[in-house]
DNA sequence: CTTCGTTGTTGAAGCGCTCTAATCATTGTG
DNA sequence: CACAATGATTAGAGCGCTTCAACAACGAAG
């Protein structure tokens, strides 16, 4: 009563068991005659390749690992509807794994994807710091998404987070602010350049710039924000680190009363669903991360597939998508 | 240069594979001695056991795996959560996969994880014909979160869906409401129960119901709340689906220029994040996620690890969380 | 001293597949 | 009609691990 193997497929099929490997894998030297006799036993029989057993064969997965880092932040759906869209075009199999905001499990899923002996792995929003990630990509290529790291072992796929911030920064003065504060991403992946996208911006524009150290969830912009306004800073505008922080800077905002965009304009980054909502409304940048995803893919199956051995790094670029929570200051 | 072996460690330590197997596993059965120098050894090649070759030596993975419906509904990231800590609690690995909205893709993901062998597989938000999860629960334990499914080969947990409808019901009625219509779930995971729900307790009260055809998306909210204006429905409170669905009917709402809650109502289901935003405060019913996850891994592994045969269907109770999408009827 | 259990260790037989090299069957060529 | 060439098939050696029966070593007990 247990699982059908291969070899009982053969012996149901009256061929050797090489040949239903053969003919389960499509090889074009197989007589249609015994393709045919061997499909069916395989369907009557319910047959199932087991993975384990082939992968450890083939040395070969065909398989390509995901790991985000917050399951929560809706960022990370949207960049794993481009990767497992292009994963499916190209003939992987994708597994997923989430880090849970947590250093230590981001690592231990990179190692579980190692001892699967995926082909490669992509690492969306990771923070591990690099030399985790570089003794990873020793062991199978990883592509480092929606994270600016310079590593000649590592590929990268980014949008240009300093030029979003820039566009963000650039809208809020070309609407009149003076004021504007910058909720950062703390150590989040990507949040050092948006930070400094700010910080340059600022400057350009003979600005006096204050970064309020945040994060890249919800809590960390209700902290920030709070802090923000205990000290009593007088902005007229918030940029934060990413959406979902800025949404938890909405929240203080909106529990002290003020009123967005009238007294408060606030913008975010990612431009993910929540923020589309009408009742929300929160301009964001947008990172194009359904292509952001597709790029990953479309890396790593290049490096695996043909070898490639150094660093790509493809930078997209960011667009600034304009709603209802930015207008010009009222004073 | 290849990854080092068992056999590797082996040799490096002065002991049998055997040996290294049993040290690295931590039997008991070994010397102090023999253990040090295995581990040792192992740490000095950068030993990494692989997973597909133990895992068909064992004809074991210790690895449970969950398939999502909607890697976007962050219904699913509260469920993981409580899924991975009870999953690391009792040594399992945590696997992941999401049928991208798809049924189809659900069926893959499934065969996917059937493929590798895991031990259980957890499905939250199912939408597969029965006959699938079965024929899937024939070859290894399955249990079903979230969604009500009567069989004898599968577990399942379950908030009581229709108690949730009716808390939401009563809630709006006790405010005084009488035109109360639902957005419902389709043929989501969950959606006929609350439908259920919604409909006796309209009856109870002598009120007329009005069920709009809707799903677990924001689309789809989008589109059955533009169904019912367009028709001309007077509804002073609208009970979606789900959040995500009641968040698209709050976005036509906005649209119309209506004002929630003065001129109407708005309950969602599952008490996301989203709804708990200040901004967008959205009364909504509480499955209590986290125990709904950790209650599915306790009850896989109870039948992994007993071998219980008789399905469980654990029923646990939800709850009303009131913001301020809801006020009484101005009229 | 033999005998017996303990404790620690190992050889070898798989797990279910892939893949190379060898074999067999068939056809075409000189 | 021998021989090469081509096409289809298969035996068998792994892949890297677990597991189990067997075995060595060594006091304790008879």
């Amino acid at each position: 009563m247990h699982k059908p193997t291969m070899d009982d497929v053969a012996r149901r099929a009256g061929v050797s068991r090489a040949l239903v490997s053969l003919a389960l894998r499509g090889s074009p030297k197989v007589s249609e005659r015994s393709r045919h006799s061997v499909l069916q036993a395989a369907d009557e029989l319910g047959y199932r390749p087991n993975l384990n057993a082939r992968n450890l064969a083939s040395r070969r997965t065909r398989a390509v690992g995901l790991v985000v880092n917050d399951l929560h932040n809706p960022y990370f759906a949207g960049i794993a509807d481009g990767i497992k869209r292009a994963a499916d075009r190209l003939g992987y199999r994708l597994l997923l794994n989430s880090a849970f905001l947590d250093d230590d499990q981001e690592s231990t899923a990179l190692d579980t994807f190692v001892d699967f002996q995926v082909d490669g792995i992509i690492l969306a929003g990771s923070r591990s710091g690099i030399e985790v990630i570089e003794r990873v990509a020793q062991a199978v290529p990883v592509v480092v998404a929606s994270r600016p790291l310079v590593s000649e072992l590592v590929d990268t796929v980014n949008n240009d987070d300093r030029l979003g911030a820039t566009l963000a920064v650039q809208h809020l003065i070309g609407l009149g602010h003076r004021h504007i504060c910058h909720i950062d991403g703390g150590t989040g992946a990507g949040a050092q350049q948006r930070r400094e996208g700010y910080e340059l911006t600022m400057a350009a524009h003979g600005l006096e710039p204050h970064v309020e150290r945040g994060g890249f969830t919800e809590a960390a912009g209700v902290r920030a924000a709070e802090a923000l306004f205990a000290a009593g800073r007088p902005c007229t505008a918030l940029f934060g680190g990413n959406d979902l922080s800025t949404l938890g800077a909405m929240d203080v905002v909106d529990g002290l009363g003020l009123r967005v965009p009238a007294d408060i304009s606030l913008v975010g980054y990612d431009n993910t669903f929540v923020a589309a909502l009408r009742h929300v409304g929160l301009t964001s940048v947008d990172q194009n991360r359904d292509r952001l995803g597709e790029l990953a893919v479309e890396t790593l199956v290049e490096r695996v597939e043909h070898g490639r051995t150094t660093a790509r790094h493809h930078v997209i670029t960011p667009t600034l998508v304009v709603r209802g929570t930015t207008a010009r200051p009222t004073r």
